[in-house]
DNA sequence: CATGAATGAGGATTCATTCAT
DNA sequence: GATGAATGAATCCTCATTCAT
């Protein structure tokens, strides 16, 4: 799909996508697809043309958002070769990322089933990447055993709301202090 | 304010919150105000005397919730003398509370200013509430030295997204080993 | 249903269906609910209150005009002691109300299956007036054998497009004389 | 306008009008110019290079088809030698015609001036050789005297209208009827 | 006070047509 | 000439809130 593109187009599919992050991450899942198409520099039309529907744009958004946790999580298992410090430097990076786009902190709500159609593939990328990095740790004797992938899934629904509701400024939410505990209940020390 | 309200008046009020509840419950934030006055037997207009706004409406449901929450946290810390499970039962009770309750899951995101104006004495209470039974436990040793009464706040906007986003159906989202695990983190055993 | 309503609510409603049988005329199935609402008068919302969706509106139009046909014929019936003058006449009635009223030429168009939900009572109500006429007159031997209520519907349906496609102007569409041969197709002249 | 136009170009008219004939019998009025395009598998500029508007598409459309009916009629004229079954198999044959292609069913309404312009010559030449049959039928005494070319016309407005109508499904049409009607309405039978 | 009818600013989506590549 | 990406006016419908009865 992506190989045969016309430079133009896939401009503005960037240019749309840049400005579905700025939309969500201002008005949520609020955001107005005529906005949208405003802030893009392009016409609806043209939106719709490259995303059918709301819900496939929001698709599109989750799945370009996991496929780069994926990717980071990889990295972060080759470059970090300590089992725990490449487990809690992993979540501390994808967290941080997440932390400064809120776009993808409210993701499992926008993630109608529409949507998951597009963000599926990616869903499974970022679980595989995870699955390596804890086995590896579990290995190391570093996390409990019973720990798993979803776990993950599950503390980052959690945190993107802590971070989304402390955005909205009408209370603090210390969603870091949230993810200290949380290691703290996970991790294996030795004495 | 409610010093002199006329018994049918205080009725229709009882009536409207229930509906509200219901159909917040229901419909989550979408939920129409249309049809909590219809659940409730009154036209939209009593509805909009009782609650100007929706936004109050929602204020008063969370108020409510809260007020709740803090009696049984107080009735908790009376009943169980053992630090440790007050804490820990009064966390379990409430967030079993807010399962069967869709209604309070996505609160911090409902609560706008405008709603807090209602809720705020209540958010108050809680904290006092909680406060006694932290105290305690952190006497007895049994909690984290740094724990603190908003680490309660914010693990329960974690908590209630991810019953929330479970809810949706798309995909699991298990809240109770995320509780565990948090426990786990806060929890100092001895040996 | 139309036993309580509010004088202010059942004036409204006329003035919706007034204003829409105006805009159908003018425009035909391309006819605008906003702009409906706008000839009524009345905010959009208004309309939707009275008639959920386009269709139903369309459905009510339709079942008021075809319960006036009904009226119509029945009273032919009784008016008209002569069978044939009875059968006749009341085809002539009919054609010119529909010629008068573009609103309704291209009926069996706009007649969707939701519109007809509205509707089916009077097209049953309307197929009862006629049968009677038509049983007197085949009785009487000046209406051919086999003639059935169903080929008046059908009839309708050619006139009513005919009339339609009469009032675009770019050719003329003499209905009548189609009427005219229509009725020398079906009686049976004595010698 | 023909005389020079490359092979290509021709070819790709001919697609248009194909893929044209087929959306249009799907779709009626509602047939998109997008749909036509893909089906002819040309881009839409290449459509608009044809045929500057959906109204010229169309206009071609009826033109094309006017042609061919005028075609038949001739041929009918010839291959036919008596006048009655001349003109009721032309009827018949036109008809048969109409029933099986849906995009002429509702030609009257679909003919907007500008569609016109460019079929206006295909109803003179079809006028013209439903003509020269009426003429013979007139004059061998098998047809009303008062007969008239253009009550074909409006004839075949109704019957198409029917066979729309019919093929919504909502309710069964029988056009065939009206036409057997018709025929007895005009007909001279010698006694 | 209660009622529910009325309001109308949006909001998502479509499609004939234009125009850069 | 061909292509298909871009355009944006138009269209149906929703729902929080107001106000006449």
């Amino acid at each position: 799909m992506a190989t045969i593109m016309r430079a133009d187009a896939l401009r503005n599919r960037q240019l749309i996508l840049d400005a579905a992050r700025e939309a969500f991450t201002e008005h949520g899942e609020d955001a107005q697809m005529d906005d949208i198409a405003r802030r893009a520099g392009v016409g609806v039309g043209t939106l719709y043309r490259h995303f059918t529907t709301k819900e496939m744009l929001v698709g599109e958004l989750i799945h370009v958002k996991l496929s780069e946790f994926a990717e980071r999580v990889r990295r972060k298992f080759e470059e970090e070769s300590d089992p725990w410090a490449a487990f809690e430097g992993g979540l501390r990076e994808q967290t941080d990322v997440m932390a400064r786009d809120a776009a993808h902190q409210r993701m499992p709500f926008a993630a109608t089933p529409e949507a998951m159609v597009r963000a599926g593939p990616a869903v499974r990328e970022l679980r595989e990447a995870w699955g390596v990095v804890i086995a590896r740790a579990k290995e190391a004797g570093v996390l409990r055993e019973d720990f798993e992938v979803d776990d993950i899934r599950t503390l980052m629904c959690g945190l993107g709301s802590m971070m989304a509701a402390d955005a909205c400024g009408a209370m603090p939410y210390d969603w870091r202090r949230q993810l200290d505990l949380f290691l703290d209940g996970v991790r294996i020390s030795r004495h």
